[in-house]
DNA sequence: GGCAACCGTTCTGACCGTGAACGGTCCCGT
DNA sequence: ACGGGACCGTTCACGGTCAGAACGGTTGCC
């Protein structure tokens, strides 16, 4: 009579509570990189869009303008894009990426797959591929990146 | 010779992003019931594991007890848990969920669903099953609720 | 040549959550 | 009995993240 369907076996739910567990541990193994999650965010644009306004990127990434202007203010830092006005229109700022940049995010590339294996280590391996089969269709549902 | 591997090629990395947009449609919808994610995870834990106190709830939720007093205040003012000192040791507060909370949960629940088809619509049922599935695999396997 | 639209930047403010400090309560040794 | 230490809940101050408004420099159009 009571409780129609536990809350918690909702999907969506579910995707959130873990996916909220994933971007913590992902957040702790950049940080030694000196990255944060939006950094990583704009960079893997960068290498999958090419050379990108920052009012491009803010559109891509679903962020105000502004916050553009803090990440990629940390990755010109680290040396991980080059900022450079477009001479065509000077008000643009073309953000690109480097070979520092690159590697910087090569090597996040590994701390994500050593998550992935940490994180993943209680299935056993086609409910992996599974898994992430489902998950790159429902991000390309939902206009996320690439 | 470049690039890895593309880093949002990550299963880590997409359930971040993915969790990400859940939670936001899922908190646009129960705000309508003047709930935010917290105080479900909230109302939850006390149908699950019955009366508890809030330090007790903190350590489930995984936050600190100041929190628990935020969400509990708001959750009784809208008359969804009930506080009463715990007799045996009056410095617990004992929280117990309401009829009107388990109303509430029900509703939530309702939204979940809602969410769940819109936001799984692009997968065939036995995608959806096995993908609901191997969360909740991983959710118990991450001691996550329920 | 002037005006509106546009891009990037700065700054202010809201929101969420933690950690420290405090009062009330309980337990234990003496 | 009683005093000190541990414990629970609450309050408060603070840091981090993000959006939105305001501004300067630039462009294109009329």
């Amino acid at each position: 009579m009571n409780s129609v369907s536990p809350l918690p076996s909702s999907t969506s739910f579910r995707l959130g509570t873990l996916g909220a567990v994933a971007t913590a541990r992902f957040t702790a193994r950049i940080a030694a990189l000196g990255l944060k999650p939006k950094d990583v965010g704009l960079l893997t644009l960068l290498r999958a869009g090419g050379p990108l306004s920052q009012l491009e990127a803010a559109k891509a990434m679903g962020v105000a303008p502004s916050l553009v202007v803090t990440v990629a203010d940390r990755l010109e830092l680290l040396g991980a894009v080059r900022r450079l006005r477009d001479p065509g229109d000077r008000r643009r700022q073309q953000l690109t990426l480097t070979q520092q940049g690159q590697a910087l995010l090569d090597r996040c590339a590994g701390a994500a797959h050593e998550l992935d294996a940490e994180f993943t280590a209680e299935l056993d391996e086609p409910e992996r591929t599974a898994l992430d089969r489902t998950l790159a269709k429902l991000a390309a549902a939902h206009g996320l990146p690439a």
